[in-house]
DNA sequence: CAGTGATCTATGACACC
DNA sequence: ATTACGGTGTCATAGATCACTG
């Protein structure tokens, strides 16, 4: 039970499902012992009837009864005498139980540490410092509840219970539970099961949605490489479980686009070409190719230094002379399955930001019963639900951690923590985390149980962080430990597919037709000039700011030292700037060694690749980049991949990079977000104004009006006021963010370009807009801080009318305001006073009155 | 017109891709 | 000035703001 709150499971529901369950009586909280200590023996005998043993513990673990002297230790012991007695009497089994908190004596701070902090619904636990504060005698240390041995156990009931009891109750009782309990129940499934009978047919309209796109794109007789490889895929793909996911994914990409909106590719799956068959993603991962697109003639590229279709040069068909397509990324189709299905990937899907709702409420449409689509129509309770958000479990981890510890040493210790705790401080914030705080719900993985089972066979459910007007029910069990036996489709949302959308309604092009090629754009990655910027105060290097995963500081450094100049060298550094260690420490020095960008390790399928390429066999080359991609925690090579690889000669370089790396993308997640960072730069090479308004509105956070208005000295204060800050470790989050903000504001009004001031008739509630005959953006009224969404849509709705006349004719008119549903607006004084400090209200005065007044002056 | 409760916004922390 | 993986979703909590109340 959480400290201090009403019982998780009611005592009516515990009797009633009592079959496979054994049943204790619990710590001095619980039933028996209050009943024991209070009430008559027939109510103790009552209440013991549920039970399958009666525990005592150690007197120890009282010792708050006593130091508080709610108890005096002789009546402490009668009451646990009796208890014994009684459960005696009713033939009961009597147990002498350690209610352990943790393992060892010297670690019973860290629970003190939980018994002092603050539980989460701000409730505290019964045995929290606060609750000593009557007491005439407070200083007393809380329970030693350590992990007592046998022999702990019995010195401590031999204190005052006869041996022959000790006996009973510490050894034989324990045995005899122990012998009760079945000691092979499996919860989690070893192996995979995947929803075939989910949505029956879905193998055959997989294939035939594959071989129809491979004629249409690649013409009646297509090369016998291409057909073999989808051959080859699709008898891995459907054998192994995965149509159903295909299909469901190829379903939802053409729901998305006949709602509107695209959806942008991301993951794995960007290695199979089938995937890209089925428009799963838009990643072709065949080796370069030219195609006509009229006559469907194909050539493969004759150069094996070129890795990426789009670097290819332009060329005309030989026959018809068309301008010939060229695509293919050579990625290999076992980064996705393996060779053998070895490992469970999942599908991702990258749904525009304000559309995930949505996408996720499809993907349960298309996947459950009818029965279950009624019961969810009807907001009513699913039984057994087929279709299921991951649940995830927060824990206490380092910030919170250290909180605790910090709290304790203040409220408990009464000191405040100084620079000789420093080190203890931290040893003890790592060694108190891993307690369960919340759960909550996965970013985006749906998971998928196979019709003819049930959720039970996988896992318990429940509803994120407890909360039953959450939208989405959630496994109990995090993914993870479910990974190998459930499939999942991650549908996750970003915010590249709904800023693309936004760039291509506001100029009226489409991001589709943008070429991979366009050398102004290639150019923002080493140059700045395509920006034609008119000052450079910053001294920027590189057009990166801005760009999806290429503006930050640090990939516009690797920007600046390797000098992409074409795609297949973006793909490069976009697999080197992910991950901790592939650039940093690793590559880097590398290719200052003298090593080339296309020797280092830049992503997951390299290592497979290379390995194999010198004679690691596949099985081992495989399992070397899965483990080397997954080593998160740092943990040394196997010794047995160590050894292959210099059993075939790998340099030790080499190996002693894959040592180093704690991330790699797969060449197909690199290929789709250069493909989607490429597109948001020709936007911003061509279409500035829009680009920036898009930016500033999907993108930033945090503004400060008056400062990005201000003009280039302005924007440089507040980006120097920042730093410094930052320099000396003072900033937060929301710091950054602004930053951030004034970086893209500085760039852009350094081409020359203006951001303007908040302005009352044209700010719109929350877009960013463009005003192409100023050369400018508008703020929204929602960039000022506080400044709330209805306040902002109600004045969008009350200007209709006309100007307004003063503040307080603002201030009637937007309270006047319906929307279309008839609801009134809500907006005070607050909000007037930050537009007037923004400088939006200039010209208006206070009343009506007023500005009558001031008109006839 | 201060007090109050309801609702929205900002921020920090964490899990996960 | 240097460090350096970038980006997303969710939950808990504190703070701000507003309408309502008497
Ligand atoms: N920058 C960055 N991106 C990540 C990280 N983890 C995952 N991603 C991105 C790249 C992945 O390809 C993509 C999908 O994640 P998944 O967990 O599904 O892994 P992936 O698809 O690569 O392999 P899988 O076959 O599903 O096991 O998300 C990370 O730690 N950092
Ligand atoms: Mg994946
Ligand atoms: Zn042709």
């Amino acid at each position: 039970m959480a400290a201090g709150s009403t019982p998780k499971i009611d005592i009516e529901d515990l009797a009633q499902n009592h079959k496979n369950v054994l049943y204790g009586s619990a710590c001095f909280n619980g039933e028996v012992f209050s009943d024991a200590s209070e009430r008559s023996q027939e109510e103790l005998e009552k209440a013991m009837e549920l039970y399958d043993y009666i525990e005592v513990q150690p007197k120890e673990n009282y010792s708050y009864l006593v130091d508080t002297e709610e108890l005096s230790e002789d009546r402490l012991l009668s009451i646990l005498r009796s208890i014994i007695d009684t459960g005696d009497k009713l033939h009961k089994r009597v147990v002498a139980t350690g209610d352990c908190h943790y393992v060892n004596p010297e670690d019973k701070i860290l629970r003190d540490l939980y018994i002092n902090a603050k539980a989460l619904g701000g409730g505290l636990h019964p045995l929290h410092y606060i609750h000593r504060e009557e007491l005439k005698n407070p200083d007393f240390e809380s329970p030693d509840q350590h992990f007592r041995s046998t022999k702990e156990m019995l010195d401590s009931f031999r204190s005052w219970l006869p041996e022959e009891v000790c006996q009973r109750i510490v050894v034989d009782a324990s045995n005899e539970i122990a012998d009760l309990c079945n000691g092979d129940i499996k919860i989690l499934k070893s192996k995979l099961y995947t929803p075939d009978a989910n949505l029956p047919g879905s193998a055959e309209k997989l294939r035939e949605i594959c071989y129809g796109n491979l004629k249409n794109t690649y013409g009646d007789n297509p090369d016998p490489k291409i057909k073999d490889r989808l051959d080859k895929e699709l008898a891995g793909i459907i054998n192994n479980g995965y149509s159903v996911t295909y299909y469901i994914a190829h379903l939802l990409i053409k729901w998305a686009n006949s709602k509107g909106f695209f959806v942008g590719s991301r993951g794995s799956v960007g290695s199979s070409f089938a995937a890209n068959m089925a428009g799963i993603t838009e990643v072709n991962p065949l080796p370069p190719h030219y195609l006509c697109p009229k006559c469907k003639r194909l050539e493969w590229a004759t150069d094996p230094s070129l890795r990426s279709g789009f670097d290819l040069a332009k060329k005309r068909c030989p026959h018809c002379g068309e301008e010939m397509l060229r695509n293919g990324q050579s990625i290999p189709f076992e980064t996705f399955l393996g060779f053998h299905a070895e490992k469970v990937p999942d599908i991702d899907l990258n749904f525009p930001q304000d559309r995930l709702g949505l996408a996720h409420d499809e993907t349960r449409l298309l996947l459950s019963t009818k029965e279950e689509n009624e019961a969810y129509a009807k907001g009513e309770p699913v039984e057994s639900p087929h279709v299921i958000r991951a649940g995830t479990i927060a824990k206490a981890e380092s910030k919170n951690c250290f909180g605790y510890v910090k709290k304790y040493y203040e409220d408990v210790l009464g000191k405040a923590v100084g620079p000789d705790d420093q080190a203890y401080v931290s040893y003890l914030s790592e060694k108190a985390t891993g307690v369960k705080r919340t759960t909550g719900q996965h970013p985006g993985g749906i998971v998928v149980i196979p019709a003819d089972m049930e959720i039970f066979d996988f896992t318990p459910y429940q509803y994120p962080a407890d909360d039953p007007t959450a939208g989405w029910l959630t496994t109990h069990f995090d993914f993870a430990s479910m990974h190998d036996s459930v499939l999942k489709l991650d549908e996750l949302g970003h915010v590249d597919p709904m800023a693309l959308r936004i760039m291509h309604e506001l100029t009226g092009i489409d991001f589709r037709s943008i070429p991979m090629n366009d050398p102004k754009v290639l150019s923002l990655f080493t140059s700045p000039k395509a920006l034609g910027l008119k000052e450079n105060r910053l001294d920027f290097k590189t057009g990166a700011i801005a760009l999806p995963e290429f503006g930050t500081n640090f990939v516009q450094g690797l920007l600046e030292e390797a000098k992409p100049k074409t795609f297949n060298d973006l793909l490069i550094i976009s697999g080197l700037s992910h991950g901790t260690n592939v650039w940093n420490g690793n590559a880097e020095d590398l290719v200052l060694s003298g090593k080339s960008l296309e020797q280092v390790i830049g992503c997951r399928d390299d290592i497979m690749n290379y390995l194999i390429q010198m004679g690691v066999d596949s099985g081992t080359a495989f399992k070397i980049m899965e483990y080397v991609r997954k080593n998160k925690a740092g943990n040394p090579l196997k010794p047995e991949f160590e050894e292959a690889m210099r059993k075939a000669k790998v340099p030790e370089w080499y190996i002693d990079s894959c040592r180093k790396i704690r991330y790699l993308f797969p060449r197909a997640h690199a290929t789709a977000y250069v493909m989607a960072a490429l597109r948001v730069a020709w936007y911003k090479v061509y279409c500035p104004l829009e680009f920036y308004a898009t930016y500033f509105f999907t993108r930033c956070h945090s503004f400060d009006i008056k400062i990005m208005s201000g003009g280039i000295d302005s924007i440089m204060a507040g980006i120097q006021d920042i730093q410094e800050r930052s320099a000396r470790k003072e900033t937060n989050d929301t710091d950054d963010e602004k930053l951030k903000s004034y970086m893209a504001a500085l760039e852009m009004v350094e081409r020359g370009y203006t951001l303007e001031n908040i302005n009352l008739m044209e700010s719109d509630s929350s877009m960013w807009k463009v005003s192409k005959e100023r050369n400018s953006v508008i703020p929204p009224f929602t960039c000022i801080p506080n400044f709330s969404q209805r306040a902002a849509e109600g004045i969008v709705e009350a200007r209709k009318e006309g100007a307004f006349l003063s503040k307080e004719n603002l201030l009637s008119r937007v309270k006047k305001a319906k929307d279309a549903s008839g609801q009134p607006y809500a907006i005070g004084n607050s909000i007037i006073e930050a537009l007037d400090d923004v400088g939006a209200l200039k010209g208006l005065g206070e009343s009506d009155q007023m500005s009558l007044f001031e008109f006839n002056f």
